[in-house]
DNA sequence: GAAAATAAGGAATAGGTTTTCCTTCGCAGA
DNA sequence: TCTGCGAAGGAAAACCTATTCCTTATTTTC
């Protein structure tokens, strides 16, 4: 029906078909200027009938604005900056700003690489993402546009992180289990150079103090992986065979905590409760039995790094420093009350 | 240091600066026209100086070209889809041409939103991605630019579509099997309304007909989940106990298959093999033993999606139909031979 | 020494839209 | 009849770059 014309129209047509000046279909489309209402009415019928589509560049060119922002990310979009950007995409998209995607597989050159294609495009403003909220270099200082971290930190203080409340997703776990009357609780969780591991750590160790009771032996710092999870928890029967319950710095090795859980004979949660950390569907689903564990609200920290983003490029004073997300506790069979 | 000003340099300040005239200056810097070696350097130097970089929306303007693509998720950028845009971007950005990124959360509405706005940005071309291979409603007939279908199957058959041999997937980890000398060979996986699962189940006992077997009982068709694989295991032993292989239609599935294998008291490999689909890091480095699984090269299937996409705006007649792109088989312990 | 060719670079145009400023017309008030 | 005003819409500038066409000065050729 609609044979589309591989021909652009432009304003001009549209004026033409409306038996217009240039200026007056522009000032009809877009509600300005003094106009008779059966002049605008005849302009937009025209536009619509052709398919007319104002072109972004000449706006753009005009009005020194590109409406469009960089989404730099070294996860190679994987499982934490994937939800990130869809909370970004979110409150850009509300904007009618839309996104260049670049992944730098977390190679500096192709980064910088990126950055200067990116401020070459006059892009807005960039958001760096990345796989753990670990501090990394500056993407540039003096950048002629503002940036924002998401789900990683900038090392320099001038720059401006959201990440996610890693003490307080610790202390979550914590007043959960002790709340479910366990008091003899141990943890696995990856290696110690990890901030957010030990963060993690700090947050729990700090909420069972504050409850008047401490950790099952030290915090077992070992790798990000079930395989780690499945030795962490021998390690950890073997020094406290009445542990009550397991905290697990992520969801794979609270997956590797639990099999050899279940494999020595504890059944779960009556016996010994476990708590992940990631939500992750397809981990957190997989587990026997499904996994209570936390969430850090990735599209939350992607939703707020884009708001700051926006006021940013609306003239707002440049934020600074780190702002940190709460997390949320999701709750499944691993830590029923029998 | 290098104290940035907000103000974008525009040619013509390079002009002046160089104390030539704009033309000039836009020569020098493309290398065109002709003009003395002395006042090329002139004018670089000083576009070098102030930082000039020419305006994207100027040249696309004047060219008619925007040197970019949309990117239409349904997949929320899963586990499918960034592989397979992280290989179309490989060669998009070969070609200097950047990515807009929508993610469509499996709406029609959003979609056909996100459409709009990409034709409004005068995108060149649109490739579209998504969670499974089914086929979907097309995007739009008789769109402006060229549209590309990777890793999801457009319903039209005019529309060009990549996606992986599932067929051959499933032949190839029959031969493989085969060739390790098990012959007793069943196969658990998802739902049979899916044309991925039935191509490779074709492919599976096509393969094994050839060498004059079959497989074991009928393919139990069921859902993508660890948990189906569980069950599929225990329906599987029942029937057939002397079972000496399982083939599964995707890594999570193998692994519910063998954790039930192990429980049940088949040694893997030794007693047993298994192999999955997808080579999804996670899931199959996790398994225990680690997995031998078809790995759909999905970085290949982007890339090959984005080199048709590009001819197709080069001005290439447009392709129509489907390009299936071959599977290959990584090996891993759950099959080797003892 | 004059005509022609060449080198070097300037002026102007195009591209599509928005906005500012101007023109024209009809009509009210004096 | 003239002045003034508001309504309606046209003309042109602006945004920035690339390119085509010219102009000017220098060199070559006969």
């Amino acid at each position: 029906m609609s044979s589309e014309q591989a021909h652009v129209v432009t304003i001009r047509e549209v004026a033409a078909a409306a038996g217009v000046s240039i200026g007056t279909a522009s000032k009809a489309l877009n509600g300005r200027g003094k106009l008779r209402e059966e002049t605008r009415a005849r302009v937009s019928a025209a536009a619509e009938r052709l398919g007319f589509r104002p072109n972004p560049l000449a706006q753009g060119l005009l009005q020194g604005r590109t409406y469009t922002v960089g989404l730099v990310t070294g996860d190679s979009f994987g499982r934490f900056s994937i939800p990130v950007m869809l909370g970004a995409e979110d409150a850009l998209g509300a904007g009618q700003i839309s996104v260049f995607m670049c992944d730098t597989r977390d190679d500096p050159i192709r980064e910088q690489h990126y950055v200067e294609r990116l401020l070459a495009r006059r892009v807005e403003g960039i958001i760096v993402t990345g796989r753990r909220t670990e501090p990394r270099p500056s993407i540039g200082a003096d950048l002629p546009v503002p940036v924002v971290y998401a789900m990683t930190q900038s090392a320099s203080d001038d720059d401006f992180s959201v990440i996610p409340d890693d003490r307080g997703g610790g202390a979550l776990a914590a007043r959960h289990l002790l709340a479910t009357g366990r008091t003899r609780i141990g943890h696995v969780t990856g290696p110690e150079r990890f901030e957010a591991a030990r963060r993690r750590a700090e947050g729990l160790t700090d909420a069972l103090a504050e409850a008047g009771t401490g950790l099952a032996g030290d915090p077992l710092f070992g790798e990000w992986t079930e395989e780690w999870g499945r030795q962490g928890a021998d390690i950890l029967l073997r020094a406290h065979p009445d542990v009550e319950a397991v905290f697990c710095g992520s969801d794979q090795i609270a997956r590797g905590v639990s099999e050899t859980l279940r494999e020595r004979g504890r059944r779960i949660p009556d016996d010994v409760a476990v708590v992940g950390f990631d939500n992750w569907e397809p981990m957190v689903e997989g587990c026997r039995p499904p996994l209570t564990t936390v969430d850090m609200n990735l599209g939350e920290i992607g939703r707020i790094a884009a708001e700051h983003l926006l006021e940013a490029i609306g003239g707002a004073p440049r934020a600074r420093g780190v702002l940190t997300v709460p997390c949320s506790l999701v709750l499944r069979e691993s830590t029923r009350v029998s």
